[in-house]
DNA sequence: CACGTCACG
DNA sequence: GACGTACGTGACGTGC
């Protein structure tokens, strides 16, 4: 034993719960879930394999019953009961352990981080180091001095850095940093209002907790310096809970942890028993050939990505691309500075029939970013940038960059080949981006997004970001953004970063794109997610792209009229709520507002925040109008225009082109049911339910001599649901054009339809609106302004006259809990990660999520339907003035001359009832008018 | 940055 | 017996 000992530390049951969690279901041959048992399996096998460290040990907990339990009897004790399937798989993976012949160790009393932390401290008095195999923050506090850690399923280093990049602060002050913020999953209290960013500046500046706390004193007067004086006891609690105990009496001396082989016939019955055979093969202990393991290896990643497949169900190995696809360097990237390097890579896309591309430019809009240059992947781990706009400095040229123009017409003809498929991450930004230099973007073609690849198949399980994505997919953290411009106020614009070194990062970015497309697209047939792709998303990119170039015309002077108004009237208002309050204050303040109407006035009625802050929304201030008291009305009044003027007037007379354009971005794979979002400015909420809000509709027009038409589907979301659970009652109803909510009233308070009056209609509206989101006799309660058990008689007497409604909310709900996800009528896959979550508020949450899914998101689906096939059916029908301008996810705008905006509004209506052929008719309104306002 | 609030479907 | 709830978004101002 010359050699310094290297201990290996498995956190046994932190990983359990990981590979439960990110592992697709799977069983045993005797039917029992095992996909953790398999996750570990493979870990330890690659541990033992590639003989990582001298001594191996897995660590778990023995009991929820600790010393933290002791001096804090909440600590974890709102821990969901594990899930059902995971239950069986605890035992089973202290059996991998002893098939493996590595020491499993608990110890009462203890969790596993303490014996981990006891352990590295045990290695390192000896002079040797440690690796823990875990992804826990808990466990970042011990980084640092001969210890490290690996995330064992992207099996990515955590060093002292990456633990800085956590926190903000490195390894020996992260227990400060988490004493102050609390942490809500282990129920440690923190401090409230104290969140991660806030918690590592304090630290950052004062260096530990205590002096932090000492210091609040001495702190500007705020909100902050209150809660961490308030709170001093529950931080300095927290600090005891999550530092990690570093005595704890070893039950195995280290000297015995020393790697030793498995026993091969005991490990191999015991993989059989299992269903592992694989394994053995992957070790290099099997019988079979390395290409099959290899195979085999694949094979498992892709189950991994896909969410669904299991070992055991895995067809033999698809064929997803490269041999190297996940091996290849990302780092042998060429800067390219002349035509003749350029046209070799144009060459070679041409050749392979596939490339990515990316582009980078100063800027997020696209339809104002100068591209500063752009980059080309052919091949994994072959890729180059091509700078075009870099600046360089006497100090640190940039060297010969290509003209934009020359650099362009060698790009234009590979972008324009129908015979080579262009891969992008985020298509629609980068078409714009290569409009706005100069190629027409609706000449780009034919173009996949990997983004949107992702998206249709795992809406709602993890975003659909590039780093995201190749962190999931690849294994690979690409070079960060700021990594090349630095942060705060030494960020340098990107044109600045030198050529080579901006080489690293764009050159990347093509080459995990182009990755991306080999690993994802393949997963989109398996999915059933390939007709959805081609037919819906694929195509969107181009009309959003077109929706986006055109903008929306607005009269800068109504809106400038209307800012001023506003304010005028907003100036007039404040000394009467002075007046009425006693005295002046910030009437924009929550905080201020809340402590007149409930500390000085007493008025009765209030609710606390989180944050302890007495709340002052609508509904509070409603409540206490009605109760006749005078400053609440006054301050709802100037609320609404506040909001108006600040939100609508002012930031979109500020996002207005010269053209007295405004150019919203679509947002394609944010939301977690398939709907748009849009942003910056965000179109889909201009105000429509109140008068004043209707003026800042007015100013949404069409040009001298165009109309603008709004086609809108009428209770699509109903329509929908009388179709998927089948109700005979709503589909008659729709077939006979009835007002569906009196006829709603009509069957469940059984009175005639004649006559309904209005009170009661509202109310079966409210309900009908419950149904779609995932009825709750509380949330019906609040809506109507009645109590919980009124609201609940009314939702029986609904179920009792809809049956099959019940029928249908409790097959989606199994649906979920089977899948982890629900489908639209389209086939859409919306993920509803919460559905077994042993809380019942957020499981009933999640229940809800899936009941309205199928809704929102198929009627999300019928509307995307519509808008691919518009453009071509207009322009077959010779409408070339119509311009398709906004989503407002059951309506579209339209922007159209005179002459033709009769036909279009027909056309437009014809194809948008046809995009989706249900049991039930879909019916489209449309106006033609001047404004947005009268088109409605 | 955390929070409260409010605009839309 | 207490708890905390209608579904999906984005943007603003306050008070740091």
């Amino acid at each position: 034993m010359t050699d310094t000992p290297h201990l290996v530390l498995v956190d046994g049951s932190g990983f359990i719960f990981r590979a439960f969690h990110a592992l697709p279901p799977m069983t045993s041959p005797e039917g029992v879930p095992v996909n953790a048992v398999y996750g570990f399996t493979n870990m330890l096998a690659r541990l033992l394999r590639d003989h990582v460290g001298t001594h191996l040990a897995v660590l778990f907990d023995a009991s929820r019953q600790t010393f933290r339990s002791d001096i804090y009897p909440q600590y974890k004790a709102h821990r969901p009961e594990p899930p059902e399937d995971l239950r069986p798989q605890f035992g089973l993976i202290r059996d991998a352990t002893q098939a493996f012949n590595v020491p499993g160790i608990e110890l009462p009393g203890w969790e596993a981080d303490d014996l981990i932390a006891s352990y590295a401290v045990a290695v390192r008095k000896m002079g040797g180091t440690c690796t823990i195999i875990s992804s826990d923050k808990d466990l970042m506090q011990l980084v640092g001095q001969g210890v490290c850690m690996l995330d064992p399923i992207k099996q990515t280093p955590i060093g002292p850095a990456e633990v800085e990049a956590k926190f903000g602060v490195p390894p020996e002050k992260v227990v400060d940093v988490q004493a102050l913020m609390g942490d809500p999953t282990d129920n440690v209290p923190g401090v409230p209002g104290i969140g991660p960013k806030t918690a590592s500046a304090l630290i950052n500046e004062f260096g530990t907790l205590e002096d932090v706390l000492s210091a609040a004193p001495e702190m500007k007067k705020s909100k902050k310096r209150d809660m961490l004086i308030e709170h001093a006891q529950a931080a300095r609690l927290s600090l005891q809970l999550v530092t990690l105990a570093t005595d704890v009496p070893l039950p195995v001396p280290v000297a015995d942890l020393s790697t030793r082989e498995p026993d091969k016939l005991v490990l191999a019955d015991w993989l059989d028993s299992m269903g592992f055979r694989s394994v053995l093969t992957r070790m290099g202990m099997g019988s079979t050939s390395g290409a099959h393991a290899h195979r085999a290896a694949r094979a498992s990643a892709h189950a991994s990505a896909n969410g669904q497949d299991t070992p055991a169900q895995a067809a033999p190995a698809p064929s997803t691309g490269p041999a190297d696809l996940l091996s290849a360097p990302y780092t042998e990237y060429e800067t390219v500075r002349t035509a003749e390097a350029l046209q070799k890579w144009v060459s070679a896309a041409q050749e392979a029939g596939l490339c990515a591309v990316d582009t980078e430019t100063d800027g997020l809009d696209p339809l104002s970013a100068t591209m500063l240059g752009f980059s080309l992947a052919t091949a994994p781990g072959k890729a180059c940038y091509v700078p075009l706009q870099h600046e360089g400095t006497l100090e640190a040229p940039t060297g010969e960059q290509l003209a934009p123009d020359r650099a362009l017409d060698l790009l234009r003809p590979l972008l324009e080949d129908d015979s080579v498929l262009k891969v992008f991450q985020n298509a629609k930004f980068d078409l714009l981006v290569l409009d706005h230099a100069g190629i027409d973007h609706a000449s780009i073609g034919p173009v996949d997004d990997t983004m949107l690849i992702s998206y249709s198949q795992s809406a709602g399980l993890h975003g659909q970001g590039m780093d995201e994505l190749s962190a999931l997919h690849l294994n690979h953290t690409p070079i960060p953004y700021d990594a090349m411009t630095g942060t705060g106020r030494n960020r340098i614009p990107f044109a600045q970063v030198p050529v080579e070194k901006a080489t690293t990062y764009a050159a990347e970015d093509a080459d995990v794109t182009l990755r991306l497309w080999h690993v994802l697209h393949p997963t989109l047939r398996t999915n059933h997610a390939l007709t959805l792709y081609e037919q819906m998303e694929r195509p969107l990119v181009q009309v959003l792209a077109a929706m986006e170039k055109c903008g929306i015309a607005v009269d800068r002077a109504e809106l400038t009229r209307l800012s001023t108004d506003f304010e005028t009237r907003m100036k007039n208002m404040e000394q009467g709520i002075y007046a009425a309050a006693g005295r002046e204050f910030n009437i924009a303040s929550p905080r201020q507002l809340g402590e007149i109407l409930f500390d000085e006035m007493g008025l009765k009625g209030g609710k606390r925040g989180k944050a302890g802050a007495w709340s002052t929304d609508s509904s509070v201030l409603q409540d206490l109008a009605d109760q006749g008291h005078d400053l609440p009305v006054r301050v709802l009044e100037w609320r609404q225009l506040a909001k108006l003027k600040s939100t609508y007037t002012d930031a979109l007379l500020k996002q207005t082109s010269k053209e007295s354009r405004v150019h919203t971005s679509f947002q394609m794979a944010i939301t977690t049911t398939g709907r748009l979002s849009s942003s910056d400015p965000n179109l889909q909420n201009i105000p429509v339910r109140t008068e004043e809000g209707t003026r800042i509709r007015q100013a949404f027009v069409a040009p001298a001599g165009r109309k603008l038409i709004s086609a809108d589907y009428s209770q699509i979301e109903l329509r929908l649901l009388a179709d998927v659970a089948n109700i005979p009652t709503l589909r008659e109803a729709f077939e006979l054009g009835q007002d569906i909510h009196a006829r709603t009233a009509s069957e469940v308070f059984n009175i005639p339809l004649e006559g309904m009056d209005a009170l009661t209609r509202r109310r079966a509206k409210a309900i009908n609106f419950g149904i779609i989101y995932g009825i709750s006799a509380f949330g019906l309660g609040k809506q109507l302004g009645i109590p919980a058990g009124e609201a609940k008689s009314y939702i029986d007497a609904y179920f009792a006259r809809y049956p099959g409604i019940r029928d249908y909310m409790e097959r989606i709900k199994a649906e979920a809990r089977a899948n982890g996800y629900v489908l639209t009528p389209f086939g859409r896959r919306c993920y509803v990660p919460g559905i077994h979550e042993k809380s019942a508020v957020r499981r009933q949450y999640a229940e809800r999520q899936a009941i309205n899914a199928p809704l929102q998101g198929g009627a999300a689906d019928i509307i995307k339907r519509a808008m691919v096939r518009l453009p071509a059916a207009l322009a077959a029908a010779g409408l070339d003035s119509a311009r398709m301008l906004l989503q407002v996810h059951d309506e579209l705008l339209f922007e159209v001359d005179d002459a033709q905006a009769q036909a279009v509004a027909e056309k437009a209506k014809s194809i948008m009832e046809a995009a989706a052929q249900l049991s039930v008719p879909l019916v489209v309104e449309t106006g033609i008018a001047q404004t947005w306002a009268e088109a409605h």
